[in-house]
DNA sequence: CGGCGGCTTTTTTTCGAAATTTCTTGAAAT
DNA sequence: ATTTCAAGAAATTTCGAAAAAAAGCCGCCG
Protein backbone atom coordinates (compact mmCIF):
# COMPACT_ATOMS: atom_id res chain seq x y z
CA UNK A 1 0.00 0.00 0.00
CA UNK A 2 2.79 2.56 0.89
CA UNK A 3 4.66 3.51 -2.17
CA UNK A 4 7.38 5.31 -1.07
CA UNK A 5 10.33 3.74 0.60
CA UNK A 6 10.62 5.73 4.02
CA UNK A 7 13.44 6.84 5.42
CA UNK A 8 13.46 10.50 4.61
CA UNK A 9 9.94 11.66 4.31
CA UNK A 10 9.18 13.81 7.58
CA UNK A 11 5.61 14.39 7.18
CA UNK A 12 3.94 11.44 6.54
CA UNK A 13 6.56 9.32 8.71
CA UNK A 14 3.95 8.93 11.80
CA UNK A 15 1.16 8.28 10.00
CA UNK A 16 -0.88 5.16 11.07
CA UNK A 17 -2.06 4.27 7.72
CA UNK A 18 -2.27 6.47 5.40
CA UNK A 19 -3.20 10.52 5.67
CA UNK A 20 -3.76 11.47 9.08
CA UNK A 21 -1.06 12.68 11.38
CA UNK A 22 -1.65 11.99 14.66
CA UNK A 23 2.13 12.43 14.74
CA UNK A 24 2.74 11.08 18.72
CA UNK A 25 5.59 9.88 20.34
CA UNK A 26 7.21 13.07 21.65
CA UNK A 27 5.45 16.43 23.72
CA UNK A 28 7.24 18.18 20.40
CA UNK A 29 5.90 15.74 17.67
CA UNK A 30 2.48 16.24 19.04
CA UNK A 31 2.55 20.04 19.28
CA UNK A 32 3.94 20.44 15.85
CA UNK A 33 0.98 18.38 14.39
CA UNK A 34 -1.58 20.30 16.71
CA UNK A 35 -0.24 24.11 16.01
CA UNK A 36 0.44 22.98 12.26
CA UNK A 37 -3.76 21.87 12.18
CA UNK A 38 -4.32 25.08 13.73
CA UNK A 39 -2.70 27.15 11.46
CA UNK A 40 -4.00 25.55 8.60
CA UNK A 41 -7.46 25.38 9.46
CA UNK A 42 -6.71 29.55 10.01
CA UNK A 43 -7.05 28.77 14.26
CA UNK A 44 -3.71 30.85 14.43
CA UNK A 45 -4.48 33.27 11.68
CA UNK A 46 -2.06 34.89 9.36
CA UNK A 47 1.18 36.83 10.99
CA UNK A 48 -0.62 36.10 14.26
CA UNK A 49 2.38 36.54 16.99
CA UNK A 50 3.69 32.96 18.27
CA UNK A 51 4.45 34.25 21.93
CA UNK A 52 6.21 31.25 23.88
CA UNK A 53 4.11 31.63 27.04
CA UNK A 54 0.62 31.87 24.78
CA UNK A 55 1.88 28.61 23.00
CA UNK A 56 2.76 26.69 26.52
CA UNK A 57 -0.52 27.20 28.10
CA UNK A 58 -2.46 26.86 24.94
CA UNK A 59 -1.13 22.90 24.50
CA UNK A 60 0.05 22.34 27.81
CA UNK A 61 3.68 21.82 27.93
CA UNK A 62 7.02 23.40 28.61
CA UNK A 63 9.50 25.91 26.73
CA UNK A 64 11.31 22.89 25.10
CA UNK A 65 8.45 20.98 22.88
CA UNK A 66 6.66 24.03 21.81
CA UNK A 67 10.11 25.74 20.12
CA UNK A 68 10.80 22.28 18.57
CA UNK A 69 7.25 22.82 16.95
CA UNK A 70 8.14 26.17 15.91
CA UNK A 71 11.38 25.12 14.31
CA UNK A 72 10.20 22.34 12.40
CA UNK A 73 7.42 24.63 11.36
CA UNK A 74 9.32 27.43 9.79
CA UNK A 75 11.65 25.02 7.86
CA UNK A 76 7.70 24.08 6.64
CA UNK A 77 6.99 27.71 5.64
CA UNK A 78 4.06 27.87 7.66
CA UNK A 79 5.84 30.26 10.37
CA UNK A 80 8.27 32.35 9.75
CA UNK A 81 11.15 32.79 12.28
CA UNK A 82 13.31 36.53 13.15
CA UNK A 83 16.32 35.58 15.21
CA UNK A 84 15.81 37.50 18.61
CA UNK A 85 12.31 38.25 17.75
CA UNK A 86 10.22 35.46 18.12
CA UNK A 87 7.87 33.53 15.66
CA UNK A 88 4.97 34.50 13.65
CA UNK A 89 2.33 32.63 11.45
CA UNK A 90 3.27 33.40 7.86
CA UNK A 91 1.68 36.02 6.00
CA UNK A 92 -0.92 35.84 3.11
CA UNK A 93 -1.56 37.89 0.28
CA UNK A 94 -3.10 38.03 -3.24
CA UNK A 95 0.85 37.85 -5.02
CA UNK A 96 1.94 34.89 -2.52
CA UNK A 97 -1.18 32.77 -3.67
CA UNK A 98 -0.65 33.74 -7.13
CA UNK A 99 2.66 32.07 -6.67
CA UNK A 100 1.57 29.12 -5.03
CA UNK A 101 -0.80 28.11 -7.13
CA UNK A 102 1.99 28.69 -10.42
CA UNK A 103 4.22 26.70 -8.12
CA UNK A 104 1.51 23.89 -7.05
CA UNK A 105 0.73 23.52 -10.82
CA UNK A 106 4.32 23.06 -11.89
CA UNK A 107 5.21 20.54 -9.34
CA UNK A 108 1.67 18.65 -9.77
CA UNK A 109 2.38 18.64 -13.32
CA UNK A 110 5.62 16.27 -13.34
CA UNK A 111 4.41 14.37 -10.78
CA UNK A 112 1.50 13.18 -12.22
CA UNK A 113 2.71 12.86 -15.39
CA UNK A 114 5.84 10.52 -14.14
CA UNK A 115 3.51 8.95 -11.53
CA UNK A 116 0.89 7.69 -14.35
CA UNK A 117 4.07 7.21 -16.50
CA UNK A 118 5.02 4.54 -13.74
CA UNK A 119 2.40 3.83 -11.57
CA UNK A 120 1.84 -0.03 -11.13
CA UNK A 121 -1.01 -1.84 -10.08
CA UNK A 122 -0.51 -1.67 -6.54
CA UNK A 123 -0.58 2.37 -7.52
CA UNK A 124 -3.88 1.90 -9.58
CA UNK A 125 -5.89 0.40 -6.43
CA UNK A 126 -4.45 2.72 -4.10
CA UNK A 127 -6.30 5.45 -6.02
CA UNK A 128 -9.05 3.78 -6.71
CA UNK A 129 -9.66 3.24 -2.96
CA UNK A 130 -8.69 6.58 -2.45
CA UNK A 131 -11.15 8.35 -4.45
CA UNK A 132 -13.94 5.31 -3.14
CA UNK A 133 -12.96 6.98 0.68
CA UNK A 134 -13.37 10.30 -0.97
CA UNK A 135 -16.56 9.94 -2.42
CA UNK A 136 -18.17 8.47 0.43
CA UNK A 137 -17.21 11.04 2.69
CA UNK A 138 -18.55 13.54 0.56
CA UNK A 139 -21.80 11.49 0.31
CA UNK A 140 -21.87 10.99 3.98
CA UNK A 141 -21.57 14.31 5.58
CA UNK A 142 -24.64 15.73 6.34
CA UNK A 143 -23.26 19.16 6.70
CA UNK A 144 -24.07 22.20 4.36
CA UNK A 145 -20.82 22.74 4.18
CA UNK A 146 -18.76 19.42 3.94
CA UNK A 147 -15.02 21.15 3.88
CA UNK A 148 -15.46 21.49 7.28
CA UNK A 149 -15.76 17.79 8.11
CA UNK A 150 -12.35 16.80 9.25
CA UNK A 151 -12.95 13.06 7.45
CA UNK A 152 -13.42 15.07 3.95
CA UNK A 153 -9.84 16.72 4.20
CA UNK A 154 -8.44 13.72 4.77
CA UNK A 155 -9.67 11.90 2.21
CA UNK A 156 -9.37 14.53 -0.16
CA UNK A 157 -5.90 14.86 0.93
CA UNK A 158 -5.41 11.66 0.38
CA UNK A 159 -6.52 11.21 -3.12
CA UNK A 160 -4.68 14.22 -4.28
CA UNK A 161 -1.43 12.02 -2.92
CA UNK A 162 -2.86 9.22 -3.91
CA UNK A 163 -2.49 10.33 -7.60
CA UNK A 164 1.13 11.31 -7.90
CA UNK A 165 2.22 8.32 -5.08
CA UNK A 166 3.84 6.83 -7.93
CA UNK A 167 5.83 9.68 -9.37
CA UNK A 168 8.96 8.18 -8.06
CA UNK A 169 10.66 10.66 -5.75
CA UNK A 170 10.00 11.36 -2.54
CA UNK A 171 11.63 14.82 -2.95
CA UNK A 172 8.44 15.52 -5.23
CA UNK A 173 6.15 13.93 -2.71
CA UNK A 174 6.91 16.28 -0.39
CA UNK A 175 7.74 19.17 -1.94
CA UNK A 176 3.75 18.24 -3.41
CA UNK A 177 2.23 18.21 0.05
CA UNK A 178 4.03 20.79 1.13
CA UNK A 179 2.16 23.36 -1.53
CA UNK A 180 -1.21 21.41 -0.62
CA UNK A 181 -0.80 22.12 3.06
CA UNK A 182 -0.23 25.90 2.05
CA UNK A 183 -3.14 25.70 -0.66
CA UNK A 184 -5.44 24.57 1.75
CA UNK A 185 -4.74 27.16 4.18
CA UNK A 186 -5.45 30.01 1.90
CA UNK A 187 -9.00 27.49 0.70
CA UNK A 188 -9.82 27.54 4.68
CA UNK A 189 -8.95 31.36 5.06
CA UNK A 190 -11.22 31.99 2.38
CA UNK A 191 -14.54 30.57 3.89
CA UNK A 192 -15.73 28.95 0.46
CA UNK A 193 -18.42 26.60 0.92
CA UNK A 194 -18.33 23.55 -1.07
CA UNK A 195 -21.97 23.41 -2.30
CA UNK A 196 -21.99 21.45 -5.16
CA UNK A 197 -21.49 17.61 -3.83
CA UNK A 198 -22.05 15.94 -7.51
CA UNK A 199 -20.11 18.17 -8.98
CA UNK A 200 -17.30 17.20 -6.35
CA UNK A 201 -17.59 13.85 -6.94
CA UNK A 202 -17.62 13.28 -10.80
CA UNK A 203 -14.56 15.90 -11.11
CA UNK A 204 -12.43 13.78 -8.99
CA UNK A 205 -13.91 10.55 -10.43
CA UNK A 206 -12.58 12.24 -13.68
CA UNK A 207 -9.52 12.79 -12.50
CA UNK A 208 -9.03 9.31 -11.49
CA UNK A 209 -10.47 7.68 -14.74
CA UNK A 210 -7.98 9.44 -16.82
CA UNK A 211 -5.09 8.63 -14.74
CA UNK A 212 -5.67 5.01 -14.74
CA UNK A 213 -6.31 4.89 -18.13
CA UNK A 214 -2.95 6.23 -18.87
CA UNK A 215 -4.18 9.29 -21.09
CA UNK A 216 -1.26 11.62 -19.60
CA UNK A 217 -2.02 14.71 -20.90
CA UNK A 218 -5.86 14.67 -20.31
CA UNK A 219 -5.03 13.76 -16.59
CA UNK A 220 -3.07 17.12 -16.24
CA UNK A 221 -5.38 19.16 -18.02
CA UNK A 222 -8.18 18.06 -15.71
CA UNK A 223 -6.08 18.56 -12.39
CA UNK A 224 -4.43 21.79 -13.44
CA UNK A 225 -8.20 22.87 -14.37
CA UNK A 226 -9.42 21.33 -11.41
CA UNK A 227 -6.59 23.49 -8.96
CA UNK A 228 -7.55 26.75 -11.06
CA UNK A 229 -10.91 26.79 -10.36
CA UNK A 230 -9.93 26.68 -6.45
CA UNK A 231 -7.35 29.26 -6.56
CA UNK A 232 -10.19 31.33 -8.41
CA UNK A 233 -13.04 30.68 -5.68
CA UNK A 234 -10.05 31.54 -3.13
CA UNK A 235 -9.10 35.00 -4.87
CA UNK A 236 -12.62 35.81 -5.77
CA UNK A 237 -13.53 35.32 -2.48
CA UNK A 238 -14.52 38.59 -0.49
CA UNK A 239 -11.35 37.53 0.93
CA UNK A 240 -11.17 39.46 3.83
CA UNK A 241 -8.40 37.79 4.86
CA UNK A 242 -5.66 39.31 2.60
CA UNK A 243 -5.02 42.84 2.54
CA UNK A 244 -3.24 41.84 -0.70
CA UNK B 1 20.37 42.53 -6.87
CA UNK B 2 18.52 40.51 -4.51
CA UNK B 3 15.79 38.85 -6.80
CA UNK B 4 13.25 37.47 -4.23
CA UNK B 5 10.77 39.66 -2.49
CA UNK B 6 12.11 38.25 0.85
CA UNK B 7 9.76 36.98 3.71
CA UNK B 8 9.66 33.47 3.60
CA UNK B 9 12.88 32.31 2.28
CA UNK B 10 14.55 30.90 4.70
CA UNK B 11 18.25 29.54 4.48
CA UNK B 12 19.38 32.70 2.53
CA UNK B 13 17.59 35.19 4.77
CA UNK B 14 20.37 35.84 6.63
CA UNK B 15 22.90 36.28 3.97
CA UNK B 16 25.12 39.45 4.07
CA UNK B 17 24.88 39.94 0.23
CA UNK B 18 24.80 36.45 -1.79
CA UNK B 19 25.46 33.38 -1.16
CA UNK B 20 27.47 32.72 1.96
CA UNK B 21 25.01 31.72 4.97
CA UNK B 22 27.17 33.39 8.19
CA UNK B 23 23.26 33.62 9.48
CA UNK B 24 24.04 34.67 12.90
CA UNK B 25 21.92 36.24 15.18
CA UNK B 26 21.34 33.32 17.71
CA UNK B 27 23.62 30.22 18.89
CA UNK B 28 20.39 28.15 17.38
CA UNK B 29 21.32 30.09 14.19
CA UNK B 30 24.85 29.42 13.93
CA UNK B 31 24.87 26.19 15.39
CA UNK B 32 22.26 25.14 12.28
CA UNK B 33 24.91 26.85 9.94
CA UNK B 34 27.63 25.05 10.93
CA UNK B 35 26.34 21.48 11.32
CA UNK B 36 24.82 22.19 7.81
CA UNK B 37 28.25 22.70 6.63
CA UNK B 38 29.47 19.83 8.64
CA UNK B 39 27.57 17.51 6.77
CA UNK B 40 27.52 18.56 3.59
CA UNK B 41 31.62 18.11 3.48
CA UNK B 42 30.57 14.93 5.03
CA UNK B 43 32.91 15.89 8.18
CA UNK B 44 29.67 14.49 9.61
CA UNK B 45 29.00 11.17 8.02
CA UNK B 46 25.91 10.07 6.13
CA UNK B 47 24.26 7.65 8.95
CA UNK B 48 26.19 9.22 11.71
CA UNK B 49 24.23 8.83 15.09
CA UNK B 50 24.15 12.60 16.57
CA UNK B 51 24.66 12.22 20.43
CA UNK B 52 23.12 15.53 22.07
CA UNK B 53 26.47 15.27 24.54
CA UNK B 54 29.16 15.31 20.92
CA UNK B 55 27.35 18.03 19.77
CA UNK B 56 26.97 20.15 22.77
CA UNK B 57 30.49 19.90 23.23
CA UNK B 58 31.84 19.94 19.01
CA UNK B 59 29.90 23.54 19.00
CA UNK B 60 30.58 24.36 22.80
CA UNK B 61 26.87 25.32 23.71
CA UNK B 62 23.78 24.38 25.43
CA UNK B 63 21.21 21.75 24.64
CA UNK B 64 18.47 24.20 23.34
CA UNK B 65 20.78 25.28 20.57
CA UNK B 66 21.41 22.08 19.27
CA UNK B 67 18.47 20.74 19.49
CA UNK B 68 17.01 23.41 17.31
CA UNK B 69 19.40 23.30 14.99
CA UNK B 70 18.64 19.53 14.63
CA UNK B 71 14.82 20.19 14.40
CA UNK B 72 15.71 22.84 11.34
CA UNK B 73 18.20 20.06 9.20
CA UNK B 74 15.37 17.71 9.77
CA UNK B 75 13.09 19.38 7.70
CA UNK B 76 16.02 19.99 5.22
CA UNK B 77 16.35 16.84 4.94
CA UNK B 78 19.94 16.61 6.03
CA UNK B 79 19.08 14.91 9.07
CA UNK B 80 16.71 11.98 10.09
CA UNK B 81 14.75 12.22 13.35
CA UNK B 82 13.29 9.17 15.08
CA UNK B 83 10.82 10.00 17.91
CA UNK B 84 12.39 9.23 20.98
CA UNK B 85 15.43 7.75 19.93
CA UNK B 86 17.35 10.65 18.96
CA UNK B 87 18.47 12.44 15.40
CA UNK B 88 21.24 11.19 12.90
CA UNK B 89 22.62 12.16 9.64
CA UNK B 90 20.32 11.06 6.42
CA UNK B 91 21.79 7.72 4.94
CA UNK B 92 23.06 8.17 0.84
CA UNK B 93 22.69 5.07 -1.43
CA UNK B 94 23.01 4.89 -5.03
CA UNK B 95 18.94 5.05 -5.43
CA UNK B 96 18.96 7.78 -3.39
CA UNK B 97 21.38 9.51 -5.85
CA UNK B 98 19.28 8.77 -9.02
CA UNK B 99 16.01 9.72 -7.41
CA UNK B 100 17.61 13.32 -6.39
CA UNK B 101 19.05 13.52 -9.87
CA UNK B 102 16.15 12.85 -11.39
CA UNK B 103 14.24 15.68 -9.20
CA UNK B 104 16.70 18.14 -9.81
CA UNK B 105 16.69 17.85 -13.34
CA UNK B 106 13.05 18.80 -13.32
CA UNK B 107 12.99 21.47 -11.08
CA UNK B 108 15.24 23.24 -12.42
CA UNK B 109 14.30 22.46 -15.86
CA UNK B 110 10.94 24.71 -14.63
CA UNK B 111 13.02 27.16 -12.69
CA UNK B 112 15.43 27.73 -15.76
CA UNK B 113 12.44 28.24 -18.06
CA UNK B 114 10.59 30.17 -16.37
CA UNK B 115 13.49 32.26 -15.03
CA UNK B 116 14.66 32.86 -18.77
CA UNK B 117 10.88 33.40 -19.60
CA UNK B 118 10.70 35.94 -17.39
CA UNK B 119 13.94 37.35 -16.18
CA UNK B 120 14.85 41.08 -16.44
CA UNK B 121 17.87 43.05 -17.00
CA UNK B 122 18.89 43.12 -13.30
CA UNK B 123 18.65 39.03 -13.41
CA UNK B 124 21.09 39.08 -16.79
CA UNK B 125 23.35 41.53 -14.84
CA UNK B 126 23.42 39.36 -11.72
CA UNK B 127 23.96 36.01 -13.97
CA UNK B 128 26.86 37.78 -15.79
CA UNK B 129 28.21 38.80 -12.31
CA UNK B 130 27.94 35.83 -10.87
CA UNK B 131 29.86 33.72 -13.77
CA UNK B 132 32.65 35.99 -13.57
CA UNK B 133 33.06 35.75 -10.09
CA UNK B 134 32.95 31.85 -10.59
CA UNK B 135 35.17 31.88 -13.41
CA UNK B 136 37.90 34.09 -11.13
CA UNK B 137 37.44 31.74 -8.06
CA UNK B 138 38.64 29.00 -10.75
CA UNK B 139 41.38 31.03 -12.32
CA UNK B 140 42.54 32.33 -8.78
CA UNK B 141 42.66 28.96 -7.20
CA UNK B 142 45.98 27.36 -6.83
CA UNK B 143 44.99 24.12 -5.48
CA UNK B 144 45.13 21.23 -7.51
CA UNK B 145 41.63 20.65 -6.62
CA UNK B 146 39.92 24.33 -6.24
CA UNK B 147 36.66 21.90 -5.16
CA UNK B 148 37.83 22.34 -1.82
CA UNK B 149 38.07 25.68 -1.74
CA UNK B 150 35.44 27.57 0.11
CA UNK B 151 34.98 30.59 -2.21
CA UNK B 152 34.69 28.12 -5.65
CA UNK B 153 32.04 26.46 -4.10
CA UNK B 154 29.94 29.58 -2.87
CA UNK B 155 30.37 30.94 -6.52
CA UNK B 156 29.32 27.91 -7.86
CA UNK B 157 26.50 28.22 -5.48
CA UNK B 158 25.27 31.48 -6.48
CA UNK B 159 25.67 30.85 -10.14
CA UNK B 160 23.09 27.86 -10.30
CA UNK B 161 21.05 30.24 -8.01
CA UNK B 162 21.65 33.19 -10.03
CA UNK B 163 20.46 31.11 -13.31
CA UNK B 164 16.92 30.15 -11.52
CA UNK B 165 16.61 33.52 -9.62
CA UNK B 166 13.91 35.04 -11.74
CA UNK B 167 12.14 32.31 -11.77
CA UNK B 168 8.96 34.17 -10.22
CA UNK B 169 8.54 31.13 -7.22
CA UNK B 170 9.89 31.39 -4.01
CA UNK B 171 8.87 28.02 -3.69
CA UNK B 172 10.82 26.63 -6.23
CA UNK B 173 14.03 28.71 -5.19
CA UNK B 174 13.83 27.19 -2.04
CA UNK B 175 13.34 23.69 -3.41
CA UNK B 176 15.95 23.67 -5.80
CA UNK B 177 18.53 25.10 -3.39
CA UNK B 178 17.50 22.17 -1.05
CA UNK B 179 18.04 19.56 -3.90
CA UNK B 180 21.56 21.29 -4.52
CA UNK B 181 22.32 21.15 -0.97
CA UNK B 182 21.97 17.32 -1.40
CA UNK B 183 23.57 16.85 -4.52
CA UNK B 184 26.90 18.69 -2.98
CA UNK B 185 26.52 16.70 -0.35
CA UNK B 186 26.89 13.06 -2.78
CA UNK B 187 30.13 15.12 -4.72
CA UNK B 188 32.32 15.89 -1.83
CA UNK B 189 31.19 12.34 -0.23
CA UNK B 190 32.37 10.96 -3.74
CA UNK B 191 35.58 12.99 -3.31
CA UNK B 192 35.71 13.51 -7.07
CA UNK B 193 39.17 15.86 -7.96
CA UNK B 194 38.19 18.91 -10.26
CA UNK B 195 41.21 18.51 -12.81
CA UNK B 196 39.83 20.47 -15.66
CA UNK B 197 39.77 24.43 -14.83
CA UNK B 198 39.84 25.43 -18.62
CA UNK B 199 36.24 23.39 -19.71
CA UNK B 200 34.61 23.86 -16.15
CA UNK B 201 34.95 27.64 -16.99
CA UNK B 202 33.59 27.10 -20.35
CA UNK B 203 30.42 24.66 -19.50
CA UNK B 204 29.44 27.47 -17.29
CA UNK B 205 29.91 30.33 -19.64
CA UNK B 206 27.86 28.48 -22.22
CA UNK B 207 25.14 28.01 -19.87
CA UNK B 208 25.17 31.92 -19.02
CA UNK B 209 25.05 32.56 -22.80
CA UNK B 210 22.60 30.84 -23.78
CA UNK B 211 20.56 31.63 -20.81
CA UNK B 212 20.96 35.78 -21.44
CA UNK B 213 20.51 35.24 -25.46
CA UNK B 214 17.09 33.39 -24.25
CA UNK B 215 17.73 30.41 -26.10
CA UNK B 216 15.35 28.55 -23.48
CA UNK B 217 15.77 25.02 -24.86
CA UNK B 218 19.41 25.44 -25.47
CA UNK B 219 19.80 26.57 -21.74
CA UNK B 220 17.92 23.96 -20.55
CA UNK B 221 19.84 20.81 -22.60
CA UNK B 222 23.40 22.33 -21.62
CA UNK B 223 22.04 22.44 -17.74
CA UNK B 224 20.25 18.86 -17.78
CA UNK B 225 23.76 17.53 -19.33
CA UNK B 226 25.86 19.61 -16.95
CA UNK B 227 24.14 17.97 -13.84
CA UNK B 228 23.84 14.62 -15.80
CA UNK B 229 27.83 14.63 -16.17
CA UNK B 230 28.24 15.08 -11.99
CA UNK B 231 25.92 12.42 -11.40
CA UNK B 232 27.44 9.93 -13.63
CA UNK B 233 30.62 11.14 -11.80
CA UNK B 234 29.56 10.73 -8.29
CA UNK B 235 28.36 7.52 -9.25
CA UNK B 236 31.10 5.86 -11.20
CA UNK B 237 33.67 6.98 -8.39
CA UNK B 238 34.84 4.24 -6.46
CA UNK B 239 32.07 5.83 -4.01
CA UNK B 240 33.74 3.72 -0.98
CA UNK B 241 30.54 6.13 1.11
CA UNK B 242 27.63 3.93 -0.86
CA UNK B 243 27.07 0.53 0.34
CA UNK B 244 25.54 0.31 -2.82
C1' DC C 1 22.72 -23.26 24.02
C1' DG C 2 19.44 -19.70 23.32
C1' DG C 3 15.81 -16.74 24.75
C1' DC C 4 13.51 -13.91 28.58
C1' DG C 5 12.72 -10.79 32.44
C1' DG C 6 14.60 -7.36 35.45
C1' DC C 7 18.31 -4.20 36.63
C1' DT C 8 21.77 -0.57 35.55
C1' DT C 9 23.48 2.73 32.44
C1' DT C 10 23.17 5.75 28.71
C1' DT C 11 20.57 8.97 25.90
C1' DT C 12 16.80 11.61 24.74
C1' DT C 13 13.27 14.70 26.11
C1' DT C 14 11.24 18.03 29.07
C1' DC C 15 11.02 21.49 32.52
C1' DG C 16 11.82 25.88 35.03
C1' DA C 17 14.68 29.48 35.79
C1' DA C 18 18.72 32.61 34.50
C1' DA C 19 20.70 35.47 30.94
C1' DT C 20 20.18 38.26 26.97
C1' DT C 21 17.82 41.02 23.82
C1' DT C 22 14.07 43.80 22.30
C1' DC C 23 10.21 46.70 23.17
C1' DT C 24 7.89 50.26 25.87
C1' DT C 25 7.45 54.25 28.58
C1' DG C 26 8.32 58.62 30.22
C1' DA C 27 11.06 62.39 31.37
C1' DA C 28 14.52 65.77 29.79
C1' DA C 29 16.45 68.61 26.21
C1' DT C 30 16.53 70.88 21.78
C1' DA D 1 6.00 69.73 19.75
C1' DT D 2 9.44 66.50 18.52
C1' DT D 3 13.49 63.91 19.39
C1' DT D 4 16.68 61.48 22.43
C1' DC D 5 17.98 58.73 25.91
C1' DA D 6 17.70 55.80 29.75
C1' DA D 7 15.32 52.84 32.93
C1' DG D 8 11.78 49.37 33.40
C1' DA D 9 9.04 45.70 31.43
C1' DA D 10 8.26 41.94 28.35
C1' DA D 11 9.71 38.43 25.42
C1' DT D 12 13.14 35.45 23.46
C1' DT D 13 16.95 32.56 23.95
C1' DT D 14 19.93 29.65 26.58
C1' DC D 15 21.45 26.82 30.25
C1' DG D 16 21.68 22.91 33.58
C1' DA D 17 19.32 19.52 35.84
C1' DA D 18 15.24 16.42 36.48
C1' DA D 19 12.17 13.09 34.25
C1' DA D 20 11.24 9.64 30.81
C1' DA D 21 12.55 6.49 27.56
C1' DA D 22 15.71 3.33 25.20
C1' DA D 23 19.77 0.41 25.12
C1' DG D 24 22.90 -2.58 27.22
C1' DC D 25 23.98 -6.21 30.79
C1' DC D 26 23.69 -10.22 33.42
C1' DG D 27 21.90 -13.95 35.59
C1' DC D 28 18.03 -17.20 35.20
C1' DC D 29 15.09 -20.54 33.17
C1' DG D 30 13.46 -23.51 29.35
Amino acid sequence: MTIAKDGMGDEMSNAPSDGVLTSSGTMASIVYTRMRSDILSGDLGPGARLRAEFLRQRYAVGNSPVREALNRLSSDGLVVREDQKGFRVSAVSKDDMLELAKTRSWIENIALTQSIAHGDVEWEEALVLAFHRLSRAIRNSDATDYAQDANWEQCHRAFHMALIGACGSRWLLNFAQQLYDQSDRYWKLAGIKNTDPGNDIEEHRAIMEAAIDRRSDDTVALLQNHCQKVADLVLSSKSSAFKD
